[in-house]
DNA sequence: CTGTTAGCGCGTTCAG
DNA sequence: CTGAACGCGCTAACAG
């Protein structure tokens, strides 16, 4: 391995020369520089980060903690937040629960060891300790997408309830009144933001509880399947369905479709999350959009505010607006029938 | 910040015991130890692994460059890695080049400068220089989805050229004679392998190369509509299109009803690669299937191995297969008709 | 503008 | 089974 007394050598400098013209830190002349530079070339001296890190304490690399990168959600958000910490010259190390806590704890453990130098967390459950334990290792967080109560952290995230209430509202202006929330899992706080803002636009509309059930599962397309197979088991069948996310959603229509029901003739579906325009040829789903691209930069830059220490002293709250994109599953004006 | 010397003066030991707890390695009293784990955990001592791998000239690390993440094919591959890297106690730093060569180069040096154990690389263009520039740092490569001719290191990919021979023999089968290609870049070995199988099969089926025009373009969404308008353009029109990946073929799929053409009435489509299955309601696209996952975990084993010294001397050129899955967008035998 | 000194946190070497 | 000394490659702090 070439080091950078190598290269000092070669160049005939001390090696902090040559660490001034790597870093473009101090004076270094102009006539040195370029011996330098060229000892670089000529033995194809790499500097090596670890040693650097080790002796000024700062990796250059962030920490992206979320559930699933296979959910095109989270592929989006990742980009976001890759694309921000790039410009800031900085690197993200990625990793996946899959809604786990223990992987969750386990990945934590790695990035703290990797002694990186702030953490995106998209938390699996909420429960303060994690942050805490970010924190107790003096390394800035940003909570992305969930809220946590009682933590002292920032927090970027969409507007979960609003959304829900907005797509409630559509649905119930087309004149449906027994609606079926397909949720994802208790103790995530998406999931129950969405059952909040759907049941509060029922309140509103003064339609009974008891014809709005709500279904508890998790965030993918087999729990999607086997909520909507309960859901339509129900007498009488609710009119409509909301997915909770994009795989419910999936999955929903997959079993509408083996259950030999269209959509949105014989019922309509809404859901949450879009997917990326690129991998639809006709979108077709009525949903509440959530910029993920914007929520992960956003992150990324508060996040890098704080390390910089540019951020204002107080935890930040930033929430983003969720867009109503309608389209067909959600289905024309219903006709008055009787229930 | 806490570490290893805090430690052992809590337990009363020295570093090296506290170390050798840490990593299992020389033998420790069950008591000393079980003292050792205790202030480890009273302190909330996390190891430095920075000054660990510095020491040890070992990062437990793996970087992988592939061209987008964004596509769910390279998600795939990326879960197939991450998996296996995880499996052995790596961890996987993902960079993406957006088939740039220049951000190929950036991230490379990137990856060397952080020391990684070793590198799985999805080449931008057919070059050597890269893999020669990996190996001069002392560190393995394997070579991932792409051939790069003359160059000495492991290739991990899918059967590009027979993929897109069964396709094409499918096509003709159907009565297709008038078929276009709808091509990746050329430069890029899979788009190229994909032009070759699809011309042999013609040749072998004696028919003319003008009836059978390639246009070259990019893999993305916007270039297979580009690419389709051409195609269509045509006179006589082609009978089916060959998409060169899965997002020319959405592309296409966009072009044709755009154009007011119904897949597979009007027009045949056949494509290269699947979409997840989680991500689409009803799979319509005929295809040549790649198994990405395996692809991502075999390339990830072959280089653990190669590390650990356990892989033959020879380089490996591992070629997997791909499986052709009839759906409705290939349609029926074609009438005959007159050209 | 350039160099010297010292040490980041840890693990290898060799000695007890 | 445990410990002391040394150095991995680099840069902060301080001279000159």
């Amino acid at each position: 391995m070439v080091t950078i007394r190598d290269v000092a050598k070669h160049a005939g400098v001390a090696p902090i020369t040559v660490s001034r013209v790597i870093n473009n830190s101090g004076y270094v002349n102009e006539k040195t520089r370029a011996r330098v530079e060229a000892a670089i070339a000529d033995l194809g001296y790499v500097p090596n980060v670890l040693a650097r890190s080790l002796r000024s304490r700062r990796t250059g690399t962030l920490g992206l903690i979320l559930t699933d990168i296979s959910n095109p959600f989270w592929t989006t958000v990742a980009r976001g937040v890759e694309d921000a910490a790039s410009d800031a010259g900085f690197n993200v190390i990625l990793c996946n629960t899959d809604e786990s806590e223990a992987e969750q704890d386990k990945y934590l453990h790695v990035l703290m060891q990797k002694q990186v130098d702030g953490v995106l967390l998209v938390p699996a459950r909420s429960a303060v300790e994690p942050i805490k334990f970010i924190q107790s290792q003096n390394t800035c967080v940003v909570v992305l997408d969930r809220r946590i109560s009682n933590s002292q952290a920032d927090v970027v995230r969409c507007d979960s309830e609003g959304g829900a209430y907005q797509l409630t509202r559509l649905l119930l202006s087309l004149g449906h009144r027994r609606i079926a929330m397909l949720s994802g899992p208790q103790g995530v706080s998406t999931a129950e933001d969405r059952v909040a803002g759907f049941r509060r636009a029922l309140a509103e509309a003064g339609v009974d509880a008891a014809a709005a059930p709500v279904y508890y599962g998790k965030f993918s397309l087999e729990s999607g399947y086997a909520l909507t197979v309960q859901a339509l088991s129900e007498t009488p069948r609710p009119s409509a369905l909301f997915a909770g996310n994009n795989f419910i959603a999936i999955g929903a229509l997959r079993a509408l479709r083996d259950a030999g029901l269209r959509v949105p003739e014989d019922l309509a579906l809404v859901g949450f999350d879009d997917l990326p325009t690129d991998l639809v040829v006709d979108p077709f789903l009525t949903v509440a959009a959530q910029p993920a691209y914007e929520m992960g930069r956003q992150a990324t830059e508060l996040l890098l505010a704080r390390l910089s220490g540019e951020a204002p002293a107080a935890y930040q709250e930033i929430v983003l607006p969720t867009a109503i994109v309608v389209r067909e599953s959600s289905g024309p004006v219903l006709e008055r029938r009787d229930d």
